[in-house]
DNA sequence: AGCACGCCGACT
DNA sequence: GTCGGCGTGCTC
């Protein structure tokens, strides 16, 4: 759309009245919309996606909500340009995104550009382009072989794709060209497919057991009520969850509104997606980072219009423009990975349940271990509550004991001690399938020179670097710097003095090649199982009986389902609980448990053995008598007297520079304008645990206050008192999870 | 996020 | 003498 041009009459003759002005919010990292006029003959309102001017350039944003600025003088506005054909942003959406924003201390145009994440979808489709058999074939034509077999096809009188026809056909799609040339065939535009086959929810599902069934039906009755309200279900791995809030989701689509499914690690989801086209006969959307632009677009767009029933996605689905979303549900809504660290800083399992709010959705959080935060909800019953307590099918829960590493050590520079060690061979030796797992990457998370005690640290972080020895380097975990292992250490010079300290998967995987020369072993790491498809290559493997052995990091922990596996030794398990992380112990309760529950899912029993050196650890004795509801309920006992979450709120202030003093400097400032008063506490300031990170030295400020008391607006009021200089920066992290 | 403007090193 | 490095600041 281009400025009216006016003529000097027309500015003589009618007397100037200022033109309407409208906000609009840009995804950028500005403090609030900007407003701009619009200019006559345009029809914008709030949700339109638009284009204006930004300096010397054009940017899309959305006219937004709220009331334009009127002591901006006049010559500073400029006009929007155009509206955008596509369908506007919900103000359900729209409130979402300022939720979000207030809520994480975050600008709001960052929680909007969440929400664009694919601009181009805002460009109407461009239509496809088809043939059809010419309406009249022309008498001269010479009609080869090749070209009948191209009419045959379209003989039906339907149009179709030039790729498809070609194929269908089997003629090089030149041909198509000349024929098109001769007046045989015309082009067309096809009419637009549904981008995704709609799930059928009255598919035939698997047979539930009665307790499922009673579950199903609670969650069905709550998705009926198209209201808010949240449920968290819970039952042992294995027990049946998903069957369950399928059910919900079939309920969903009855409801004809869509229905989102937020997984922690959708690239590990093959099994997962097997089960969902099982029960609905077609594939959900997807939805994560790795999805090419174009597929991105064009899930954006069905999203928006409609067109997407059921989304899958990893935590930035929240932010898709969904018309009438009625039910989120969270799947293993324990998982860190749920907490997003950079940029705008929020929890997505969390802002489900906001957004599930403002959806007037049901929101479902599942997990065999839930967080405390939740579990805590549960109990109060802020949210309501489904439990399955049983396996499928009869099988148990796997026998889990604790291996004393004090008593029965491995062998020098071994890491399976020989009770694990006879527990893998007897497994092997009946046939049945035995894990591995170990949550270090690499072969050695540490390396030292013999000779003078050097250890190779990364330059930029606060950190080992970790022996890759496949791929013949060091590595540092936390900023992706690497180095070829040196021949001489660095500081001392002594040659070929270097030795490995500690375990990883590699070493362990060396360990099990000298210990069961027959088996087949499988690495399952990040940096084996780069995507989806490998994923599913390993699943399908494992399913097969391919593989023996598997050897894992947390990737393994992930709800999968593997029927021959029967063994589970955790070859450390005290690994999670150093340091001083607020949730270390129930961290490592809920993924050692998780790990624990791939064995014995089927008739044969599993049994699992954790390696420690602390067995009477209360997290060690949780697992072994299997009574996690009695540790979730001492660790809360725990957190209650001192108002630690969930029972108190935390903020943490992370302060930041390459300049240490600075970053100090900084750091003291805040703590000296720190709030304080009745419930109000702030901690630190305090070297952050990875001091620091990518050349920045970090420091680390906690405000801690009483439930009732929002932290939003301590600090603000805390951060509006210190100015900081150019060079450190305070990233603000409410409710923070992780400690780093 | 871009894209300007603004002061200090190696070159046609 | 200039071209250009990216630090700092602004965009309704």
């Amino acid at each position: 759309m281009v400025e009216g041009k006016r003529t000097r009459s027309d500015v003589a003759a009618t007397p100037v009245s200022p033109l309407p002005r409208l906000r609009v919010l840009l995804p950028l990292p500005l403090a609030d919309a900007y407003d701009y006029r619009v200019p006559p003959g345009l029809a914008v309102r709030p949700g339109n996606f638009v284009a204006v001017p930004l300096g010397g350039r054009e940017v899309l944003g959305v006219a937004w909500d709220g009331e334009p600025d009127p002591a901006l003088p006049e010559k500073r506005l400029r006009n929007i340009l155009s509206v955008l054909d596509a369908p506007p942003m919900t103000a359900t959406l729209r409130r979402f995104v300022d939720w979000v924003a207030d809520y994480t201390l975050s600008p709001p145009g960052a929680v909007l550009r969440m929400a664009m994440s694919a601009p181009s979808a805002l460009e109407p489709p461009a239509p496809q382009a088809g043939w059809r058999r010419a309406a009249a074939l022309p008498g001269g034509a010479r009609i080869t072989p090749t070209r009948r077999r191209v009419l045959e096809v379209l003989a039906d009188g339907a149009a179709r794709a030039g790729g498809e026809l070609a194929e269908a056909a089997g003629v090089a799609p030149a041909v198509l060209r000349g024929m098109a040339d001769a007046g045989l065939i015309e082009p067309v535009l096809l009419p637009r497919r549904p981008r995704f086959v709609p799930p059928d929810p009255d598919r035939p599902g698997p047979e539930l057991r009665p307790e499922q069934h009673q579950a199903a039906e609670a969650l069905k009755a709550t998705v009926a009520r198209r209201a808010f309200a949240t449920t968290l279900l819970t039952g042992v791995t294995g027990s049946g969850k998903t069957e369950v809030y399928f059910e919900a989701i079939a309920e969903c689509l009855r409801q004809g509104r869509q229905a989102l499914v937020l997984l922690p690690e959708i690239a590990l989801s093959a099994q997962w997606l097997d089960r969902f086209r099982a029960r609905f006969g077609a594939a959900p959307a997807l939805w994560h980072s790795e999805l090419t632009s174009r597929t991105r677009r064009e899930t954006w767009r069905a999203v928006a219009e409609g067109e997407a029933p059921v989304l899958v996605g990893a935590r930035s689905a929240l932010f898709l423009p969904y018309p009438d979303l009625g039910l989120i549900v969270v799947d293993e809504e324990h998982e860190t990975a749920f907490k997003q660290e950079e940029g705008v800083v929020y929890h997505a399992r969390d802002m489900a349940v906001v957004r599930a709010r403002l959806s007037a959705a049901a929101c479902v959080l599942v997990s065999a271990t839930p967080s405390l935060e939740s579990a805590n909800n549960a109990q109060t019953g802020r949210y309501a509550a489904l439990h399955l307590p049983a396996r499928h099918g009869g099988a148990e829960m796997p026998v889990v004991e604790a291996v004393d590493l004090r008593r029965t050590p491995p062998e020098r520079g071994r890491f399976l001690s020989p009770p694990l060690v006879a527990a893998v061979t007897e497994t092997l030796a009946r046939g049945e399938q035995a894990m591995l797992f170990l949550n270090r990457r690499g072969y050695a998370p540490m390396t030292l020179c013999r000779a003078c005690g050097h250890r190779l640290r990364c330059p930029n972080c606060t950190a080992w670097l970790v022996e890759h020895r496949a791929a013949r380097r060091l590595q540092c975990h936390h900023c992706g710097h690497v180095e070829p292992i040196p021949e001489a250490c660095p500081n001392c010079g002594a040659a070929h003095s270097t030795v490995p300290i500690g375990p990883g998967v590699e070493r362990v995987l060396e360990e099990a090649t000298a210990l069961w020369p027959e088996a087949r072993l499988l690495v399952m790491a990040s940096d084996t199982i780069p995507g989806p498809a490998a994923a599913a290559a390993a699943a399908q493997a494992i399913q097969d009986r391919q593989v023996d052995l598997i050897i894992g990091t947390q990737i393994v922990a992930k709800g999968w389902h593997f029927p021959h596996l029967t063994l589970v030794g955790v070859v450390d398990a005290d690994l999670g609980l150093a340091g001083g992380d607020l949730r270390a112990s129930e961290r490592t309760v809920q993924l050692l448990h998780q790990v624990a529950g791939r064995a014995g899912r089927e008739e044969r029993p599993g049994r699992v053995l954790l390696q420690s050196f602390v067995p009477e650890h209360p997290v060690m004795q949780a697992l072994v008598s299997n009574d996690l509801d009695a540790f979730m309920a001492a660790e809360a006992d725990g957190r209650r007297p001192g108002h630690w979450p969930p029972f108190g709120r935390l903020a943490a202030l992370i302060v930041s520079s390459e300049d240490e003093r600075a970053a100090d400097r900084a750091a003291r400032d805040l703590g000296l304008a720190a709030p304080g008063g009745e419930g109000v506490e702030v901690l630190g300031p305090a070297p952050a645990p990875l001091a620091i990170l990518r050349g920045r030295h970090r420091r680390r400020l906690l405000l801690k206050t009483r439930r009732d008391i929002a932290v939003q607006p301590l600090l603000e009021a805390w951060l509006a008192k210190v100015q900081v200089p150019n060079n450190v920066r305070v990233q603000v992290d409410v409710d923070p999870v992780g400690f780093l």
